[in-house]
DNA sequence: GTCGCTATTGCACTCAGGTCGCATCAGCGC
DNA sequence: GCGCTGATGCGACCTGAGTGCAATAGCGAC
């Protein structure tokens, strides 16, 4: 299952700014700064929306058409280690990824497949009301929550 | 995407609660009550907890070793279609599937991957914040929700 | 500056879950 | 019991993801 762990998992909380932050962190554990890293580190810090790894590997090879696809989805994998970014399931189809930093939930429309970023506060209620009854802490973020938007449900 | 259906969906509401009324159900839509359909529905029935798709292939070829797993998944998706069934992610790895008269949400526990039955109302707080402000109206029956459960999060 | 250890990479391959095309089979309305 | 056509079995295929391994290249030590 995992080869062997050149970055040691960091943990929640540490998240970084920018890409020489991440890859001091990198270094600070052990790793190496290389090429492949610090492109793929940069466009996940310029992405403005949430990439597929696919993506992300098509946005590396713009920049260094020689960064194979495993390259990038074991880079992804050790940032997510480091708390760097996080992955998150949009509904079917393949994982997305984004900087911790910015990580939110969403709410995805069954129908018409659009996602709607959730305030922060939207869970809390829930949150508190699920540690109450059930001692479990929820982590919306991970999977988005589906369902149908106010124009599907106006169509129907 | 889609082969031609034979079983237009019956939208929500049509619950059944027999193999038999399943299967008059799916006549009724103009299908043909055969033999893998009834130890499909035979084996959804008998289910006491959620099945992946092959977990119910499995179990329809202890009965009839000739139903083929692509049979099983068409038929998975045309009771889904009809409202017998529905499916869930429960985190990563495959779909599993319930009937849709007994489907409920989860909580998923990313550490220790336990699955704990969501009670029907935990979710209504947040059904009609979401709607109120986003007017989107959530499914939480579709994906789980991860988190931590009250072992793991005591362990750390 | 350069040496050498070893983390990282590129490549080719594997894997799982799921879907599709198509020839054949078999419900069921007549 | 005929025949139309929906359903099936089979195998190929697809997508997203992960792995084994030899070659490459960071970077700490000297």
């Amino acid at each position: 299952m995992s080869r062997p762990i050149a970055l040691p998992g960091a943990g929640p909380g540490a998240k970084v700014s920018s890409v020489d932050e991440a890859l001091a962190l990198v270094r600070a554990r052990g790793g190496r700064a290389t090429a492949p890293r610090r492109v793929i580190l940069d466009v996940l810090f310029s992405a403005s929306w949430h990439m597929t790894a696919e993506e992300v590997a098509e946005a590396v090879q713009v920049r260094a058409p020689e960064v194979n696809i495993s390259t990038v989805y074991r880079n992804l994998e050790d940032m997510q280690r480091l708390g760097v970014v996080v992955h998150t399931h949009l509904g079917h189809g393949p994982a997305t990824y984004q900087l911790a930093s910015v990580a939110h939930a969403h709410f995805l429309c069954e129908v018409c497949g659009a996602t709607i970023e959730a305030p922060d506060d939207v869970f809390a209620s829930l949150a508190r009301t699920v540690k109450a009854r059930l001692g479990f802490s929820i982590d919306p973020v991970h999977f988005a929550m589906l369902g149908r938007c106010a124009a599907c449900r106006a169509h129907e």
